[in-house]
DNA sequence: AAAGGCACCAACCGCACGTGC
DNA sequence: TGCACGTGCGGTTGGTGCCTT
């Protein structure tokens, strides 16, 4: 089709962003708020194409942008996100707030991924690297670990130094401790997107994750997936919130997980945690923060 | 102290999607 | 219905600073 750019390149700076632009940037977008990014530039006395200072603004200048080190409980949050999503970074950076989509995207690439390399997982797949670390597993067997398996199977530092293991419950992703106690009280989770066709009945959209993760971009009000489940018996039938467990309810700090209220009705956010036998459950993730 | 390697992260690029005409 | 435009997203690149030799 031919697309004009989206700026004349021959008259826009590029790279690092002087101190004299973010001013200008700053003062235009408090006057005249957010938005015409097009335009944004001319208006604002900015030689920078409109995508450049969009970019700048969300990802740097944004005031409501929280600083510094990734805590343990992000971490978690980030695998436990990417496990589901993928490499959907403005979903997962939606569920963290004052991170944006690029700074957790750099944040997996940097450490993230390596870390979980070096506990022979899978970054994509969340999964063992190899067969024999998965039959030394029970991500997916459901077999009992191994306890003499820390050489393959390093504890994993998803929780902080000195703090209590607990505190990563709320993780699909498992310590080793964890794993260990989880054999016993807790259900372990490992996600695979399947495919999950929309069937909106009035006017919500849907996700639509593919096999291979990759995932067509629609409203996001709702996201239908199908998982496939694996895991150790759960005899009690105890119901699981993916909400909960993937941290949604503390997002935002007022956006409550109405999983409570839905559990009456015939809402498939709450669901049965399934037998040891692998089978899919169609879910419905609501996004709260988008009313 | 200097050079090379590495890690990190801001920024860019190309494409997909939503919307208005 | 199709096209053009504006915006958003994800992958990638390049600059900078730190670390190692």
């Amino acid at each position: 089709m031919g697309r004009s750019p989206c700026c004349e390149k021959q008259h826009t700076n590029k790279g690092a962003w002087t101190k004299d632009e973010d001013q200008r940037l700053i003062n235009y977008i408090t006057l005249h708020g957010q938005g015409s990014w097009r335009s944004l530039p001319k208006a604002a006395g900015l030689l920078r194409c409109g995508k450049s200072c969009r970019l700048r603004w969300i990802n740097y200048l944004r005031p409501d942008l929280k600083r510094g080190n990734f805590t343990p409980e992000e971490d978690n949050l980030i695998i436990s996100l990417h496990s589901l999503l993928g490499n959907k970074w403005s979903l997962i950076a939606a569920r963290l707030p004052g991170r944006t989509d690029n700074e957790i995207k750099n944040y997996w690439n940097t450490h993230i991924k390596r870390k979980l390399y070096s506990l022979g997982i899978d970054p994509q797949t969340h999964r063992p690297l190899n067969a024999a670390a998965a039959a030394n597993t029970t991500e997916i067997t459901g077999k009992k670990r191994s306890s003499g398996n820390h050489q393959n199977n390093p504890k994993l530092e998803l929780v902080s130094s000195g703090e209590d293991s607990s505190s990563n419950s709320s993780s699909g992703i498992t310590t080793e401790e964890s794993a260990d106690n989880s054999d016993h009280h807790q259900q372990q989770l490992n996600l695979e997107l399947s495919i999950g066709l929309p069937s909106s009945s009035d006017d919500t959209k849907t996700i639509v994750v593919h096999p291979s993760g990759s995932l067509k971009r629609q409203r996001r009000e709702e996201v239908q997936v199908a998982l496939r489940w694996y895991g150790n018996d759960n005899e009690s039938g105890e119901q699981v919130c993916l909400c909960c467990s993937l941290g949604f309810q503390s997002v935002g700090g007022n956006q409550a997980c109405r999983c409570k209220a839905m559990k009456s009705s015939t809402s498939s956010s709450v669901i049965t945690a399934p037998t040891s036998t692998a089978r899919h459950q169609t879910i419905t993730f609501t996004d709260f923060s988008h009313p």
